[in-house]
DNA sequence: TGATAGGTAGACCGGTATGTCTACTCTTAC
DNA sequence: GTAAGAGTAGACATACCGGTCTACCTATCA
């Protein structure tokens, strides 16, 4: 292995509890679990990791960077703030369909694995912030009044959509989102 | 007692549970702090519920008819469906200026206490059915274009309001879920 | 050759969880 | 007066949790 820290066995650790993490929820998945699946010592992933706490923030930290890029993958296909900004639910009805689908990963890690005041909680509204810069870039100067309001306006709709899907088990919530925020987006034209 | 089963040590059993699965969440609730708190053996507990899900069903379930009525008795004192839609969301904004505010006990049940295929999962289901019933209804028929829609809409708004308002520690998803709301049945007023 | 770093296997610790069991007390009702 | 129902106190069983520690193995590299 290299002189530095061991980078492959690091990574293949994270990969292997952002799997569970995501499929069964962080407070479910025990520290044994993560170390059979990632076939690996309890003490490699302890000297890897200050403790779980820290194992999971790694995890949702590179899987926040991960989906910024994926984002920003799909939208450089497209043109114009509705095909962009729509977009995104597109992508989430397509996630919200496989089996499985737990619903955003992040409200999820808000709700069930973090105080308010803790850094997993900072980490979740932080991407939450991000999505919401995001479509406000999308929405552009000039196309629609009120800009900032729109997009968290939009926001809200992502969120509820996809918290919906999950709850109802259907991507109805989702389309239901994606056509308001349409609705939202013609009214605001100028 | 009365011959019957004893209804007030259940009685207070429940409320007592409540409380502490709504304020810290039901897995982090555990059977000793409920009879700690409501003072009560622990064979009582289990006299009274079959298990500890037996008591959550039990209290989710009078959770979800309490709230029915009281959202039917806020609605009762208002006029036309704009006052009564968007109250909704003004009594939303109250409960999340509180502190310790941790958002839909409902959403929070779905996903960090029961399976998808659960009778917990089903029961927050059923209360968010509810909730869209009741928009539905106070639209009526003939103000609005496209009703049940415009109803799946709002209530879209008002998850995602709910959530992002716990994931920011802000009112502000929320205040932006109500003007969405009151924009969509604009636009939607015939 | 031999030091070093990274990984391994598994015992072990203290804590907590749900749930069971027993023996006891108290109150009500017949 | 006594039987039954409801509640009590607390030990107990079993399982899991995160985390620590030790002794050992093995590959790399100077």
């Amino acid at each position: 292995m290299s002189t530095l820290t061991s980078k492959p066995t690091k990574d293949r650790l994270i990969e292997t509890a952002r799997e569970l993490f995501l499929r069964e929820g962080v407070p479910q998945t025990g520290i044994n679990k993560v170390i059979a699946k990632a076939d690996v010592a309890r003490m490699t992933l302890y000297n890897n990791f200050a403790s779980k706490a820290d194992l999971v923030l790694a995890v949702f930290e590179r899987e926040a960077a991960l989906r910024r890029v994926a984002i920003q993958a799909t939208q450089e296909d497209l043109d114009g703030p509705f095909e962009r900004v729509l977009a995104l639910f597109v992508v989430a009805e397509d996630v919200a369909s496989q089996k499985g689908f737990r619903g955003c990963a992040f409200i999820n890690l808000a709700i069930e694995a973090a105080a308010p005041d803790s850094a997993l909680h900072a980490l979740a509204q932080q991407h939450k912030a991000w999505i919401t810069a995001n479509i406000r870039v999308q929405l552009g100067d000039g196309v629609f009044s009120d800009t900032d309001v729109l997009a968290d306006q939009i926001a809200v709709l992502w969120d509820g959509g996809i918290v919906g899907a999950y709850v109802h088990q259907s991507d109805r919530p989702l389309r239901s989102a994606r056509e308001a925020a349409q609705t939202l987006m013609r009214a605001a034209a100028q």
